[in-house]
DNA sequence: TATGAATGAGACTTCATTCAT
DNA sequence: GATGAATGAAGTCTCATTCAT
């Protein structure tokens, strides 16, 4: 029944699970969470079902392990990229362009996004990482520079949380939108181009 | 078993419907259309299980009411707000404005949005459906009034659709903030100070 | 909502039940006990699901009306038809004769007979009754005749209820043919020309 | 709540289809297809009932695989059986006599004779089959014989393909009061020797 | 390590039966 | 008498998880 000569199997590829997180993703983002089926994750993965349980628990754990993994380490590393002397407005660019161009190379980000806010109530502790991990440093790193702003004068007054989300709400719906209606034939969005326009308008209207 | 004298349920009038529906969104939303159990729906409207297939002939079907009874008819209808020789900030602000208070009026709308954006893939014209009556009539309303502006020299250049995203990009993150992150605990989101805080930088920025 | 001066129910016509248990027959025989649905048999019936419970008590009370009425009382009498002191021949052709009559003129009593044979196992009593009240006189009509046709030499020796099952055979087997095959669209069965050419053989067949 | 130390279930070979099947014919038989529970099924097979679903789809596949089963390759092969320049007695005699022992050896054909009746309208492709696969080959080979006979002159005139029925007719008579009422107590019917009668009488009746 | 057959709880859906009107 | 909305038990099918191999 085996091709002889064919080792039943291959000792534990050191990247297993990251091929396994690889497929979950793809198939979390297609159907959800409850929807994926792990035969459908294992066959894409190539491995069995059964070899799911080898390298996590149960299907929560598979999820949260995707979406974990998709904290894109760049993302983590902004507050690097964005130097504390510089002037507020190419902070405030180099910030929002570093964000953009993680989106743009890693293009399922998008989708762990829409995953995130689809199981928010099934898996609060999901949102919670993520709240805690990405979304709260980014737009704590946003207000940050604004605050900077407005302290050296350079942005008007106005509650600078706000003014973060002002600037990155636009980015949100963006990757929302490429997965919630380009699939169903919207036109595609140039996300990069919203971005900079975005940026100008926004730079612009919180002058001082 | 039995209370004795109290009739075991009771003829509703015409809005049976309308009362599953409301317990349908509750749960659809809290749980997503998979997680959701008829079940639940059923005891959160006072009826049977059964009785639910007396109105909705699949749990899909019922699904697709709840989306679409969602559509605020106020929404809808927003383009009549916005009147047509008024200038370009005030009409802007305008239709902002209805919009905003559309949402304020039906706190499940970011539910139904979170749905949406969850189900985009399994319920592909759930999606379509929305993306025809409710979100290309917003964005076009809001594109045509700052196309008008463009043209009456009150608004800088750029892609009028990217502005119209540029504006609303901050509401939609904020409609499902709400859902995702204050669930966990996250800082309520002043809806109402973000737009209007949104709408002046954005205005500004867009000055010609 | 009530078209007015329309009475709302007319008093019970007397032959409501007959005309149910004629819509029974017909839903019964298409679809077999199970399947078959009380509310197409009130819509059939042209009454509503809840007044099939004022003439019969449960579904299988309406099975057992419809399989009894289905009882040809012209069946019954065959035993009158067949004289005591005409020839055998003659007695054996009448008695084939009658029972074919009793079978053109009721087209239905093939889809009973189907019921019995398929639900006999749920419904043993109705299997029973059916034996009691139809087979086993319809068989004893017949062997007794050919009994006689032995006795008087007519008729070669053998087992007269199987000579009965023999003649009766095929007239089954054309019944149970327009039920299964015809609606799939084998070749129409001339009922009439089997009986009579079977009769012809096998009268033959058994002269002494 | 495991009986410790016994697995708790045990690999089957190839086999578990068929083993199904026996089991499915079994309850179907009893209890017709709708009425047949798939747990029952199951219980009988010696696994759970999401096993079924291992190797059928649905509840109809299991029933379809059930019924073309049985469909005796010996039945098939009967006209092989049947030689071509043997005396029209001898080749008759040899017909049927094989059919009647393919039902002999194949108790269970009755059973499904009767799901093919009881099911026709609801599963209309398996009557199909059979009236195809089993049916009119059957009678074919019945009526050629026949037809052969009337040309050597040892046949009277007559529909080739009644004087078949009228052959058969006794037969299919026996297999289904077998199933129907031999179950409430009437007395067993002997196949055989009605067969072996039957087909003297016929034989002698078609004499020229 | 790896497989995939087997399990069994869980959920949707149907429909005979009841009962307020 | 008559209706049909409402019930709820029962049954099919799915799929995460286990475990013999």
């Amino acid at each position: 029944m085996l091709p002889p000569g064919e080792p039943k199997w291959r000792r534990r590829a050191a990247d297993r699970p990251k091929e396994i997180i690889a497929a979950a993703l793809e198939v979390f983002s297609e159907h959800g969470f409850t929807r994926a089926r792990l035969d459908d994750i294992a066959r894409a993965a190539g491995v069995s079902k059964g070899a799911l349980y080898l390298y996590f628990e149960t299907k929560q754990d598979l999820f949260k392990a995707v979406v974990q993994d998709a904290i894109e380490p760049r993302l983590l590393k902004i507050r690097t990229g964005a130097g504390t002397e510089i002037p507020f407005d190419e902070a405030a660019r180099l910030g929002v362009g570093v964000l953009v161009s993680a989106i743009q190379s890693n293009p399922r980000i998008g989708g762990v996004l829409k995953l995130i806010v689809a199981e928010s109530r099934n898996l609060p502790e999901l949102a919670l990482i993520w709240h805690q991990t990405v979304i709260t440093p980014l737009l704590s790193l946003i207000s940050d520079i604004i605050r900077r702003g407005q302290r050296s004068g350079e942005v008007r007054s106005g509650d600078p949380e706000l003014f973060a989300m002002g600037l990155l709400g636009p980015l949100v719906l963006g990757l929302l939108w490429r997965e919630t209606f380009e699939p169903i034939g919207a036109d595609p969005l140039p996300l990069e181009t919203l971005a900079s326009q975005h940026l100008d308008t926004v730079l612009k209207g919180m002058k001082a």
